[in-house]
DNA sequence: TACACTAATAACCCATAAGTCATTAGCACA
DNA sequence: TGTGCTAATGACTTATGGGTTATTAGTGTA
């Protein structure tokens, strides 16, 4: 279809100036296609617009990026950076109780991934994981094992310290783990994970799944069947 | 590239004598597809594959669907069956407390549709959401509205009852949800959800989930710092 | 068995988009 | 200002795959 605003080609258009900048066209292609392959999935982008949206020609996206394929890659591998090194590191010399460091974890997760570009990346690994085998395996090693690692670490330390119930090591994960996952899942659905009547403000909704974590849902003096162990 | 492996093929081929089954080609069309919908995206599966899995030709398929776009709609469509007025009515004659009610509810929500084929819906709305926004709306409509409604229902009588604690109506939901969107994202993610080291099981995350939830994850007497209001 | 009706097919058309390459032009330096 | 190098371009080629249609063949009826 023809485009309906030729406004939005113009913006880019001013700046139609050729010009040679060697050093910084892989960086803004692979800004352009991240953006582009978030959103729209891998098949559907056409090079020709992230060489639009970088403002250059798609000539000159295959002189930097040898495939379409390569150029998916780079975009992945690019925004995987090891962060969790660092990260890592401030475990160690934490020196809070687990609730704190629980919400730190939580909201600097969110600061530093869920609301930057990078948390595109997860949403594009699960939609290509059946087109792109090997590079789910390399997501594996660069992010979902290191990130299990330090949630693992994160529960042990507050069973040692006496402030966790000593809960399953492996299911115990994913409580941490599935809120920010879907956090995330909701961020780039476009409403297909979240009810549309309402809005949700992540630092509400970390606030509100932490509350859930630490003290459940119940009422503290409701009797139950099934306390835990 | 060529197929690896001539026998998958054979297999179908066996089958390969022209038929006339007017009455059974859409709905068998339409298994193929969602199956490879799920697995390979909207844009990368083939109609002519759809069709061979189907066991007939690409002219086929459009004797029955007018478009590859109107097929991927009638997958989404035919396989979000309003289950939940169903689901509604068991709410209101349910007798048991909140957690046997949450527990009913997740395992059957697991049983119902995260262990069928349906589960892949959420993967590709969630992955094609950017393509197709009316598809978003109609699921919205059919599906996200109706499952948060019957989620606030229930904590609602939890909180009447006076079993769970007044937690936020619009964020309380998300603890229910979070964690059954996760689970259906860790089947169909192939690995970029979950630590492929771990096996999961459903059934036990089920229930690990449940025991965070009512119960959390905090030690009955450690003291904190903030407790639930 | 002959016939009519239409489900099913497969060869075909053509629009799209990945990838190529001869040409153009920005820029550093003399 | 002129010159050489190469970053950048855009017109081109080509493979792919969605969609069409003339033809074939299955099936129910007489």
């Amino acid at each position: 279809m023809p485009s309906p605003c030729p406004l939005s080609k113009a913006i880019h258009a001013v700046a139609a100036k050729r010009e040679r900048r060697k050093q910084a066209r892989p960086g803004e292609l692979l800004d352009a296609a991240l953006d582009l392959f978030v959103e729209k999935g891998y098949a559907a982008t056409r090079v020709e617009e992230v060489a639009r949206r970088a403002g250059v020609s798609k000539g000159t996206l295959f002189l930097y990026f040898s495939s379409k394929e390569e150029l998916f890659k780079a975009v992945v591998r690019e925004n995987i950076s090891g962060r969790f090194a660092e990260w890592s590191e401030e475990l160690k010399t934490f020196e809070g109780n687990s609730e704190e460091l629980l919400r730190y974890c939580m909201s600097s997760w969110w600061e530093r991934i869920g609301n930057t570009r990078a948390s595109g990346i997860p949403k594009l690994m699960m939609s290509e994981a059946g087109n792109f085998p090997e590079l789910v395996r390399f997501f594996q090693q660069e992010v979902v094992q290191p990130g299990n690692d330090l949630i693992q670490r994160i529960l042990q330390r507050g069973v040692e310290r006496g402030e966790l119930r000593a809960i399953d090591p492996v299911y115990g994960i994913y409580s941490i783990l599935a809120p920010m996952i879907f956090l995330n899942m909701w961020k780039h659905g476009q409403g297909a994970c979240g009810d549309a009547r309402t809005t949700l403000d992540p630092q509400q909704y970390i606030a509100s799944q932490l509350q859930t974590l630490l003290f459940g849902l119940s009422q503290p003096d409701a009797t139950t069947k099934n306390p835990p162990q």
